[in-house]
DNA sequence: CCACTTCAGTTGTTGCGTCAACTATTGCGG
DNA sequence: CCGCAATAGTTGACGCAACAACTGAAGTGG
């Protein structure tokens, strides 16, 4: 069974270096910007967004957590946490007891409208700005690829889907 | 100063929120492998990976901190845990007696070499083997690209270099 | 050669994520 | 309709990372 260990070459190697530099550093790169200037972090703002998005403002926390590609424990962390700043209410839902639903409040909705330029700018310049439309295109299938893999089963809304980064919250405000 | 933001358009939106999952995702699969086949972090592995393949098997911290993509608070912690468990050895450097040189032990040697076959397979299945050769170039522009933008000042190696994953351990045990 | 700044590293605190354990509700098989 | 498993979520303990403050050594200008 000691099936030899096929190592990396150099082609293969370069890239994975590069790609773990890429993990490691922005997501730190995501929450010092918005820590700063919105006093959230990059997860926090994902979820405010996804409810934001969602139908009146509502969603249950395990789709939550599917979008926000988050376990639950953590989800319910953070989730306390928002709601005690005043950004989220939670409340159980009417239909299975054994669930809850989160709404994002009015101070939620302006917090993420004020954060949303500076977050989108950010994201333009870290990464959008330094590539190439096709580049765009080969990331969207590289990170499918991969995502298919980390993600077997697609039980993460990311796989194939995403929550809007986007104009919804141009009049939202 | 209000220069209308300019929100993702759809491809944009689709390739971020993916990269975003893979940047979420890709750190804890690392983790969840190695931790359980080895006792060690992805952050551990790599760092004594560093130390490995360097002269005398000795190195800077500071070095090892750009190597690893991590602050040298960070770094001092890990050095101090590995340390404890007889991973690597750490004393002060001769030449500049602020510094400190970390040495990996045959322990930590050992260590690594029973947990290099593992981790590469991981990092096969859950990314190499999802993508073309030509995606794989891809993966090292692109990434490279953005790295440029994390670290403007290539402090860190991963911009232009790579700690080596590969067959330097095959003789190493 | 003395003050000042910069560099190298460590340490303590604080906050977040993970894991395991737990409660409560729902669905399902007999 | 009763017992059991599965689902939804919360909670507490623990470990790691970020940040700030600190020590001590090395360079630098006067």
């Amino acid at each position: 069974m000691t099936s030899e260990t096929k190592w990396l070459n150099s082609e293969e190697s370069a890239a994975w270096v590069r790609l773990v530099a890429l993990a490691e550093l922005l997501p730190g790169a995501l929450d010092t910007q918005l820590l700063r200037d919105a006093g959230l972090t990059h997860f926090e703002y994902g979820a405010l967004m996804a409810i934001a998005d969602a139908p009146d403002r509502t969603m249950r926390m395990t789709e939550l957590a599917s979008r926000t590609n988050a376990t639950l424990p953590r989800l319910s962390h953070v989730a306390r946490r928002l709601e005690e700043r005043g950004l989220i209410r939670r409340f159980p839902c009417p239909e299975d007891r054994r669930a809850t639903n989160a709404t994002i409040t009015d101070a939620g909705m302006q917090l993420i409208a004020e954060a949303a330029p500076g977050h989108v700018a950010t994201v333009r310049e870290t990464v959008l700005d330094a590539l190439t439309p096709e580049q765009l295109e080969q990331l969207y299938a590289i990170a499918g690829a991969v995502l298919t893999r980390l993600d077997p089963d697609s039980r993460l809304t990311a796989t194939s889907c995403q929550f809007s980064e986007g104009p919804i919250l141009a009049h939202a405000g």
